[in-house]
RNA sequence: GGGCGCGUAGCUCAGCGGGAGAGCACCUCCCUGACACGGAGGGGGUCACAGGUUCAAUCCCUGUCGCGCCCACCA
């Protein structure tokens, strides 16, 4: 007996255990089945589930589900992420809360120790919760990107880049953030609007009294490192100066004034101060005029003097050392300050302009980056790049929705060198090796590396590994191989690879998407992905991003706890629309657990009524109409549900299950079979019965991979298969149903028929216990004959005595309505008020007359007729025929009335 | 500055060349033998605005306005 309610907290642990258990979400590398891969996003182990992973889990569980159902050899290939940064900071906060040392006191060996037992404490928190949603991931085979495997497949790929020259050092500008103390790359720094302030500063010219050239600067501390002034070679006004030498206010230094075309005469003062070693256009400037590029500010962004100590001179009012050894260590921003407060007292400093500006900062760190020159590694992401874009142009890869391959080609094509050391110590350390004179060793283990210097040097040197490690996206960018076992060559890289969608937000596309497409293509030779699945991002229901600081956090946890987790994900499904973020509250998924309540509760009719599955019926023999109908209405839900997952529409596909369930099978098909449950006819009865679980089948094999838990429950609790079943049941297909088209008819011609009464006695205020006969006024044979065969369903639903034809004239005071060639009579003289059926049914006629006028003055355009194509113009026809005849007899109707 | 997306019923959205739709909300009636997380009925829209193409435009093109996002050299 089920239950009178569901109960998803009870239901939810025990199934999932059981499909587990079972070995239900495993793949099978010996299987004969083509295979279905996807490759989870890795999330951060310091992550738990948030709404975001709710979204992105529950679409690919809806594929991998649907995928593993059509019989496909499904492998949802789960692991996490050991995500450098977020990690290391997640793990220094925590030692810092518990009152321990610093990790630069604690030392690198042991601070990661400390970061592993972590992970083994608290890492399992998201893998756990995804088991709460029910995402069915292939859990033994579950991966974590610094797995001695995926390091293996690191070291791998960046000693075979290093040797095809694609990887390598370089000593220029990086994005440096000075709260981590560690180059980024470009992806993440992220630019913030800052209201600060436009400084204009004389410069005054060397051995002209003065005169001065004016520079405007939004960071006036970097003049210390300032070695040029920038001057465009057309400047009408300051051309003249270029060739002459400024004296760099506070420092003192002789800086030229260089003609250089970056210098826009349109902004600023026209002129500009270069900085190479704090600015990336400044820098391009320096390398053009070969300029020093003295850094003034350290790795915490603190002023240093040491590289202009020896220039630093005394100019009377324009230039003190002492001032500039005084800045030594200050921050930054107190800096700034102070050279503003000195530029002023010396009288230089022109004026100063409130300026709004984008400021880029650290995306982890929150801090402004500073542009700094240090040695990093480099991958050079163009060559890779190239490939990449061919096969998505060539639609190898093909993004859905297509837009995004737009934005795709907009960064791939302009692509710069990807920065991937990183100044942390949780990740892959860099396999390379310096010996004493700094040459590089670049190799898979310590042994090969201390091998090549002994054939360099001749003798044993000692090495020296880099301290660096790589960015964590240098790792999941392997994610779609490196998880099946490369470089080795495993059955399952071959079975699984490539893999066939990938589905993601757009927030990732540059961080992750385009780096497994070039380094996949690059090692596979093959792409990893056929199609990449581009969903939006969760917002709480007035469209705002969900944030902390808003306090409009949703936790897909605390909702599963309270609706369910197929509640949860049903409204995911129902809502997830191409290319549009997804806005979700309680609300919305208190209004879709109606529905699982509903799929509850049409299963408990059908219990209650001795429905159950009968493993012999052919639905081919059903003979009834209602039977035919709702067989073949499950046809096309089938054949709607299936074309929209293939078309990744999971909303369409919500939407269709949704409505069968709904409005076809609880709302007719139940109500219909009512009645013949408990006729005296027992074959069809039977039928009935027979068809219902047959359908009720259907539903729950349709709906299963949007609302896994509430279909195994019920499949399992009607004995469709063995317990945890469902899962791997057969995905359902069309079945033949013999006249299904005069099925449709008929009972389409039922639904009307009771629709049109309802809508009467509703609009006529007739009490729903009055019961009235139908009479049916110049209806055909055939309608009758199904009058007659639908009498029961028809009474229940419509409130009628009996239904048959009008004999005679109609009764005085009877609501009338037009039902295709007959007129629907309601005999209700008691409780009629005539004024009102008249302007009812003046209403309608006014309704009808309306839609005939606008199709005949259609037809009436002679151009209409002549250019539009002819089944548009018969259909207008028989559209104007439909609702002249409504006319008539409405206008007929309307003239009985007295 | 460049690019992308979106403006359709009170809300959230679907439709994207030939009859304006759904869900929720709202109003009325109903505890009818699965379900009040229910049933029945109903009101509500110059499809942002202005031009253009077409026999025909919510749908295609151009422009305007509004909203959101991404990218870009911090003068």
């Amino acid at each position: 007996m089920l239950d009178k309610s569901f109960n998803p907290a009870e239901t939810e642990a025990r199934l999932y255990e059981g499909w587990e258990n079972s070995g239900a979400f495993a793949c099978d590398p010996t299987s004969s089945a083509t295979p279905f891969t996807i490759m989870i996003p890795p999330p951060n182990v310091t992550g738990s589930l948030h709404m975001g992973h709710a979204l992105t889990f529950t679409v690919q569980d809806v594929l991998i589900r649907w995928r593993r159902m059509q019989g496909r050899d499904a492998l949802w290939q789960p692991g996490t992420d050991h995500a450098g940064i977020a990690t290391q900071m997640v793990v220094e906060r925590l030692l810092a809360e518990q009152g321990n040392v610093d990790r630069r006191v604690m030392g690198r060996e042991a601070f990661i120790d400390r970061v592993w037992q972590w992970k083994a404490e608290s890492g399992g928190t998201i893998t756990r919760q995804l088991r709460r949603l029910g995402a069915s991931l292939d859990w033994p085979r579950e991966r974590f990107t610094m797995d001695e495997g995926l390091s293996a497949a690191v070291r791998e790929v960046f000693v075979t880049l290093y040797r095809q020259g694609l990887i390598y050092r370089d000593r220029r500008l990086v994005n440096w953030d000075p709260k981590l103390q560690t180059a980024i790359s470009d992806l993440e720094v992220e630019n913030q609007e800052i209201k600060g302030s436009l400084w204009y500063i004389r410069y005054p010219i060397a051995g002209a009294r003065d005169q001065f050239i004016t520079v405007a600067t939004t960071r006036p501390e970097t003049m210390l490192g300032d070695t040029a002034v920038a001057v465009h070679p057309a400047h009408p006004t300051l051309a003249g100066l270029i060739g002459k030498q400024a004296v760099l206010p506070l420092v003192g230094r002789r800086i030229p004034i260089v003609a250089d075309e970056y210098a826009d005469p349109a902004k600023g003062t026209g002129a500009v101060k270069i900085t190479p070693a704090h600015d990336f256009n400044d820098f391009a400037v320096g390398q053009r005029h070969g300029l020093p590029m003295p850094s003034v500010l350290d790795r915490q962004a603190r002023v240093t003097v040491a590289e202009i100590a020896d220039v630093l001179t005394v100019v009377d009012g324009v230039a003190d050392p002492s001032f500039v050894r005084g800045l030594e260590g200050q921050d930054r921003f107190a800096a700034r300050k102070a050279v503003v407060a000195e530029l002023e007292r010396i009288g230089v400093l022109e004026k100063v302009e409130p300026h709004t500006h984008q400021v880029p900062h650290g995306d982890r760190g929150g801090v402004p980056i500073e542009p700094l020159l240090t040695t990093q590694w480099y991958c050079n992401a163009e060559v890779l790049a190239k490939p990449a874009i061919e096969a998505v142009e060539t639609g190898k890869i093909q993004f859905v929705p297509k837009q995004w391959e737009n934005t795709f080609f907009a960064w791939m094509r302009d692509i710069q060198p990807w920065c991937i050391s990183r100044q942390l110590w949780w990740g892959h350390r860099i396999p390379a090796w310096y010996g004493p004179d700094g040459a590089v060793f670049v190799a898979f283990t310590e042994e090969e590396a201390k091998a090549e210097a002994r054939a360099k040097y001749g003798n044993d040197e000692a090495l020296a590994q880099d301290d660096d490690v790589l960015d964590t996206w240098f790792s999941s960018g392997l994610w779609p191989f490196s998880t099946l076992g490369w470089p080795q060559k495993t059955p399952e890289l071959a079975r699984y690879y490539p893999g066939d969608v990938l589905v993601t937000g757009f927030d990732i596309i540059f961080f992750w998407v385009a780096r497994m497409m070039m380094q996949g293509i690059h090692f596979m030779g093959e792409v990893p992905f056929h199609t990449v699945y581009i969903h939006g991002l969760v917002r709480d229901e007035r469209g705002q991003k969900m944030s902390k600081s808003k306090g409009n956090v949703i936790d897909p946890l605390e909702l599963i706890d309270t609706y369910g987790a197929d509640a949860l994900r049903f409204t995911i499904c129902a809502l997830t629309g191409p290319g549009r973020d997804v806005k979700l509250g309680a609300s919305r998924v208190e209004s879709h657990r109606s529905f699982v309540t509903k799929l509850w509760n049409a299963a408990r009719f059908c219990e209650m009524n001795g429905i159950k599955p009968e493993p012999g019926f052919d639905p081919a023999s059903a003979t009834l109409p209602l039977t035919r109908w709702v067989l073949d209405a499950a046809n096309a839900a089938i054949a709607e549900a299936t074309d929209a997952l293939e078309r990744y529409r999971i909303d369409e596909y919500a939407a269709a299950g949704y409505r069968f369930t709904w409005n076809t099978f609880c709302d007719w098909f139940v109500e219909f079979a009512k009645p013949m449950l408990t006729s005296g006819d027992a074959a069809a009865a039977a039928e009935v019965r027979a068809t219902a679980a047959y359908v009720l089948g259907v539903v729950l094999r349709l709906l299963h991979p949007a609302m896994p838990f509430v279909t195994e429950e019920l499949w399992d609790q009607f004995g469709y298969g063995a317990p945890c079943s469902l899962i791997r049941a057969p995905w359902p297909v069309a079945v033949l149903v013999a006249d299904g088209a005069a099925a449709r008819t008929e009972l389409d011609w039922v639904v009307r028929l009771i629709g049109e009464v309802r809508g009467v006695r509703a609009e006529m205020n007739v009490p729903p216990s009055a019961r009235a006969p139908i009479l049916l006024r110049d209806a055909a044979p055939e309608t009758l004959a199904r009058a007659g065969r639908w009498m029961e369903a028809i009474r229940r639903l419509a409130r009628a005595s009996e239904v048959t034809a009008l004999a005679g004239e109609m009764p005085r005071g009877s609501a009338q309505a037009v039902l295709d060639e007959a007129t629907v009579v309601l005999p209700l003289a008691e409780v009629i008020d005539l004024g009102a059926e008249r302007a009812r049914l003046a209403k309608e006629l006014d309704k009808a007359a309306g839609e005939a006028r606008k199709v005949a003055q259609k037809l009436g355009n002679a151009e209409f007729v002549r250019r539009a194509p002819e089944e548009v113009v018969e259909e207008n026809r028989e559209r104007l025929a439909t609702a002249e005849a409504e006319v008539a007899r409405l206008e007929a109707a309307l003239a009985r009335i007295e």
